[in-house]
DNA sequence: CTGCGTATACCTACTAGTAGGTAGGTTGTC
DNA sequence: GACAACCTACCTACTAGTAGGTATACGCAG
């Protein structure tokens, strides 16, 4: 799956890890460079400002999210498994630490002193998940599988806020394992009539 | 109420609100120099060092928030009443755009690259919050006026993620309602025999 | 009431280090 | 020889933080 990784792909790698430990104002070229092993000037070949690199690493961050949903579908046709499978994920990427935050969701909470440019992108995201949640939602509630008061688009907003609100717990508390217990009593009540 | 305001404490609140807008590394003490009208380095004499001045934001905001929580509780005895009131004074804090995240919520975000001593303070507000949400939604089951599955302290988290995770997507659709939309059924289902 | 010590609050001037970014040169490859 | 990738060397602006001076206010002895 992954090719020969070429610099460019391992400054964006490297700059994901750090802008997800400490946000945008959390990193430098200087950091990434001395990981990457290149020298400070070098980055800017490849992403001539920081905004540009910012900006590239969240769209390719959102088609892997995107790829990463299109598996989730053909791997699960349930919605409730759908959505198990989606928590698992980021249960799984929080308590191995290899990315114990949504990149958007961290910069979301910055937005005031985020470039134009990567505000979008950062909304952007919001929307795709937030669509892709709904349509689970709504394919579940039509079928019997998910059940929930109100909208699907209600709920699916309701739904990723819990799920950030999680990993912002997770973190606050330094204890992986307060994930799942936020959102397994929410996959709980989505699948249980009452 | 508020005393002649000195300038360690216009520093503090000046401190507070580009905190609130970008995160610990998103100012700078010439940011707060600049608001305040004092000089970079006499922001030193009263605060010696940056971690300095956020942890005794920190902790003045803990003060004002336990306040805050207490002052809420003489005005409402019904449990169900408290929680709305809570979500009431974040809504109308986000919607005047006076304070739009909580201090604690956004830097446990960044929490890797924090200073120890912040990390503390965080971390504790994260544990008062939830102990008193659980003792409101404990009372509430007491007394049948607030309805979940699962232990009190359980739904207090869940609930306090949801908060945070409404006060992000606030921010990041740029629209204040979202956290009406997301805390708002919440309430309800909690209000709600089923 | 004066004069003296002391503490507070602020200042100017400075430091070492880091930020993102630029100019222009070298190397290796098609 | 053109281009990509990387380099050295440099820039300006800014970072938190320090050193040392000044003005003002308060308490107190004479």
């Amino acid at each position: 799956m992954a090719g020969p990784s070429t610099t460019s792909d391992e400054i964006l790698r490297c700059a994901r890890s750090l802008l997800i430990e400490g946000g945008y104002n959390g990193f430098s070229y200087a950091d990434i460079a001395k990981v990457v092993g290149i020298r400070n000037a070098s980055i800017h070949h490849h992403f001539p400002s920081k905004s540009d690199l910012v900006r590239t690493l969240i769209a390719r961050y959102r088609e892997e999210a995107e790829a990463g949903l299109a598996h989730l579908e053909r791997q699960f046709t349930n919605p409730a498994d759908r959505l198990r499978a989606y928590v698992s994920y980021w249960q799984a990427c929080i308590a191995d630490a290899s990315a114990p935050f949504c990149v958007c969701a961290l910069l979301a909470s910055q937005i005031p002193v985020l470039p134009e440019e990567v505000i979008l992108e950062v909304r952007a995201h919001f929307r795709t998940l937030s669509a892709w949640l709904s349509s689970v939602l709504e394919s579940g509630a039509r079928q019997g599988s998910l059940h929930f008061t109100g909208t699907a688009k209600a709920e699916a907003e309701a739904f990723m806020a819990s799920v950030h609100g999680a990993m912002l717990s997770a973190r606050a508390y330094g204890d992986a394992k307060m994930f799942g217990v936020i959102t397994h009593p929410l996959l709980e009540r989505l699948a249980t009539r009452h």
